[in-house]
DNA sequence: ACTCTTTCGATACGACCCGTAGCGTAACTG
DNA sequence: CAGTTACGCTACGGGTCGTATCGAAAGAGT
């Protein structure tokens, strides 16, 4: 999204330390000074290149801090723990020490604050961190259906993914954020008691 | 916070119409213009006051916007609908109706971005917003336990209070404003029947 | 009526930041 | 070496924040 792969046959490269250096130094500035507070001039700083150099790779501060922080989710994963229980509890206490973490709390509050009324920003964070966590709740519903621990699909099992989603990662952040107290494995055990509860009565309507 | 009261015995008194037009115009500038974008000097003229104004009553931008978003959150209500389940799926609509318009939406997420780092603003917020709906779920347990639908309370139910409400507010809140899905009344039914559900079981342990 | 106190409107101001433009230089390619 | 691109640096226009200043207005008390 930022460099150009076509066209592009000589000339002095891009440096890629630059860029590392920069998503880096954005990151740093996003904890310490928060959205409205932090300036390309001093994301420049830190990252010891000019400010034209941001303004060469990202059109603005918005692009620049969500590239920032999409990068922080990545490392999300969905180990095989053995049960649903076990799973769930797992990517609960997983996402919360994300979520625990200053430089993604900060960044993601930031994020989606700015994308409220930016629907291109908004569709942009959606597809870069949302969906890509989607993955993790229909990996662990296709483990738990192998086990049979939980019913094969009949239909749609969209909607229930997306309900799903909204509980786990709706409870974590608001925990986590919101009510600003700790996602601790107590929580996590308990949260996960009603989900799954929750889950059993409703697939026997 | 804005108006002493002591030692205020003479001189010329503020105008509460001024406070009402300066609280709307934020309101409003925050819905259409959103928390980067809106300005100071914007708001006094949309409420036909000058600039000094404002900052005679509220230290900065923030303190400002915090006000007048506090304010919208006071008609939540949770009307007696005569059994849990009924209750839950009316103020888990009601809450969403809430979120549903574009000011509180955009003041939410911009105050609780703001909030991530700046500890003042976040327990000012903990007290005006969250604190306050917690009493919707204490007062919809009281009835549900009167009605029998759920068992007295043995020891503190301080957690369980918590717990219920950071799946009901964070799922409502993370489909309609992270997800940006519609809360409707089909929705609300599959939630309610999840959260019921696992309440039962977890009380069943 | 007169004074005292406080608020109000208007204007100007310094500081900061965004995003852009221009220029000379560095790095890499054929 | 010539051509192309990225880079650092500086400067700039436009905008905002929050403050300062000053005269006028609106009440309270005597």
């Amino acid at each position: 999204m930022c460099a150009r792969e076509t066209g592009r046959r000589t000339g002095r490269p891009r440096s890629a330390e630059a860029d590392r250096a920069i998503l880096d130094a954005a990151r740093q500035a996003l904890v310490e000074l928060g959205w409205g507070r932090l300036s390309m001039g001093d994301v420049a700083a830190r990252a010891g290149v000019a400010k034209t150099t941001l303004y060469r790779r990202w059109a603005n501060k918005n692009e620049l801090v969500v590239d920032a922080v999409a990068a922080l989710f990545d490392e999300l994963e969905l180990p095989d723990r053995g049960s649903l229980r076990a799973d769930v509890e797992g990517v609960v206490l997983q996402f919360a020490a994300l979520l625990e973490q200053p430089a993604t709390r900060t960044a993601l509050m930031a994020v989606v604050a700015e994308a409220t009324h930016d629907e291109a920003l908004r569709r942009r964070i959606r597809a870069a961190i949302v969906d890509r966590q989607k993955r993790l709740v229909i990996e662990g519903r296709r483990r738990a259906q192998e086990r049979g621990e939980i019913p094969p699909d009949d239909g749609d099992p969209t909607a229930q993914v997306d309900l799903i989603f909204d509980v786990i990662a709706g409870a974590v952040v608001h925990r986590a954020l919101v009510s600003c107290e700790p996602v601790d494995a107590d929580w996590a055990a308990r949260f996960t008691t009603v989900l799954l509860g929750g889950l059993a009565a409703a697939s026997a309507i």
